[in-house]
DNA sequence: ATCGAAAATGAAAACGTTTACATTCCAGCG
DNA sequence: CGCTGGAATGTAAACGTTTTCATTTTCGAT
């Protein structure tokens, strides 16, 4: 039914070997044979069967991007910086989330096996021991987020650490020496690194005030909570720096709903720069994560190991963060809602082993 | 390099044939020799190369997803719910997006051909003459959002009239008899339908009132003018519908910076129901869309095609929406930031041609 | 004209499956 | 004991490419 490259070679009187020569862009076809045979491929509309291709190949022109959900505006934006540079690269892109555990994450990865040339991989459950088991040898593959230092796979990350730093130190700068932090989820590596950033700032630059951290998941609700717990303290502190955004919204309600204003009473800050961010009232002071780029990156990193499989380097990398300030830390008391000052910008650590 | 069912057929001891017909469940393999070949294929981890199984099945078990782009909370939930429907089928999705015109659109949808079962297509760029020229005859695939009424493929919208509708009489309902509209961009389906469904519930409810309709084109900017231009009218409009929610807020900052109250002065309400919704002050009412439910009933329906290619109908099938009122359309008084009530809920209609 | 080298083209193998068809095995029956 | 028929297994073709190697053609130099 379909037209083969045995159709294109009748029709144009030549042989199948000459057809795939010319569609390939190889030498020594005559232009006048390469110019009949591309005419009679375009006019049967004759696309190679990728199959038949790949078999003979061994490439597939497709990486796959393992994720553990594609739930919220960080995977969307992931993904799309992913698109973005896949397409640039002519190569295709097939996704796979919704790894609630790891025999599930397991079982994705194995079933991506031959389909790809190349993978991504994002999720809490990967280690060495679950790559070793699920992932052959022989495939490439980048490591998002991950605090697995491979020796043989490049690691992408985001400098959590720098921006917790950074953001802490800017709550300093402005005056808030009693900072709280709301921590993440306990085995979280994101919430780890930013843990450490807020600890080695106040340490550096606060030594003498006391820490205060109080527990959270990530989620609204656990940021809430976290808000009122501090509310609830003898004396408040005179800002909260969450470990992300959502627990900083929460942080906000539970504020609002008290009747503390913000940031007069207390400053607010949060991580990640979700696009909520600048729409809660008063907006929210954040770092921000440039996404698009990490998925751009990590495909970027990707794509070069598939040319050169020999010579890709297992480094790990370092995203840089910046601190957006707007109303919430009460750096800035214009409350012109829609004004946004990038004010610190961490120049890019790379860190390479 | 890689172990071929050659491998586990010598190892096993049987032929090839043996071993295919035992991994992939035929019958009249006895049980001894089909738990030898599953032993051994297990033990040297033998999987199937897929390009050869496609080769020779032409089946890819894989489902394609052609959208214009992947920017933002829409795209992101659709893709999920794909993913989440393809993962329960057993279904690979290969995305593609960023497509700026219809040439790229084009060019994605040829790349995709032979490495898909099926496709899903969500794009502006979409209508009959484009189909019939970028797309297999045979090729089975589902349209979203699509204007095209086709004879050859299952369309699947979102019911924008009816909610439109539903929202304009809930703001009649209210009391607000002088309701302007921001229209969405000209060409735009969705924005059509939602105008229509406006003017179909003002004629129907408020005939005497006159019709007042600013445009926009989905951007938050767009509603932020729209909003400045219904202020310099001589008499304000008592309620703002937008046709999406970016507009809506755009609006309400509007609002904001001239010092008018919502939803005392002005009520205001949008439609899609983002996330953001919930979170600007006061929290939007809205029309919620169930943007999973749609990708997911896509690719079901996607699937129910792909099983039986002989009887898959060409229908229409719209998807429900409901009105979710908050602060800003004055109906909920309270201004206790986090309760949200689903108001009225339209039945499902489902139009079949 | 003839030769030789280089360029162009063709023939056929190979990739790893599935499956139609052929063969073998074995139980049950006359 | 020989036959028959169904179940189990094997053989080999087919899928549509790419690519190696062989063959033909071209063309300049002698």
């Amino acid at each position: 039914m379909a037209v083969t490259i045995r159709d294109v070679a009748r029709e144009a009187r030549v042989s199948v070997a000459s057809v795939s020569r010319a569609l390939n862009g190889h030498a020594s076809v005559t232009d006048e044979t390469r110019l009949r045979i591309t005419g009679v491929a375009a006019r049967l509309r004759y696309v190679p069967h990728s199959a038949a291709r790949s078999l003979i190949t061994r490439r597939t022109q497709t990486i796959g991007a393992l994720l553990p959900d594609l739930y919220g505006e960080f995977f969307s934006e992931l993904i799309r910086g992913v698109d973005l540079a896949a397409r640039a690269r002519g190569l295709h892109l097939l996704v796979s989330s919704s790894h609630g555990n790891a025999l599930e994450a397991a079982a994705a990865l194995r079933s991506m096996q031959g389909r790809v040339d190349g993978m991504l991989i994002l999720s809490p459950h990967v280690d060495a021991a679950f790559l070793r088991a699920n992932l052959p040898e022989a495939l490439p593959a980048v490591l998002l987020n991950s605090s697995l230092i491979s020796t043989q796979y490049p690691v992408l990350n985001i400098d959590n650490y720098g921006g917790a730093c950074a953001m802490t130190r800017h709550l300093l700068d402005v005056g808030h020496t009693n900072i709280a932090f709301i921590a993440g989820p306990a085995g979280n590596f994101d919430a780890q690194q930013r843990d450490q950033g807020y600890r080695a700032a106040m340490a550096q630059h606060a030594p003498d005030t006391r820490l205060n951290i109080v527990a959270g998941d990530f989620s609204e609700e656990s940021g809430y909570r976290a808000g009122c717990k501090l509310l609830a303290l003898k004396t408040h502190p005179r800002a909260v720096f969450a470990a992300n955004d959502m627990m900083a919204v929460g942080c906000l309600y539970a504020f609002k709903e008290a009747g503390i204003r913000v940031p007069e009473d207390i400053a607010l800050a949060g991580f990640d720069d979700i696009p909520i961010a600048r729409y809660v009232a008063p907006p929210l002071t954040t770092v921000r994560v440039r996404i698009v780029d990490l998925g751009r990156s990590a495909l970027e990193r990707l794509a070069a190991g598939l040319l050169k499989p020999d010579q890709a380097q297992a480094s790990v990398q370092t995203l840089a963060c910046e601190v957006v300030v707007r109303s919430t830390c009460g750096a800035d008391n214009s409350l012109t809602t829609h004004k946004q000052t990038v004010l610190e910008k961490i120049s890019s650590s790379t860190i390479r082993q």
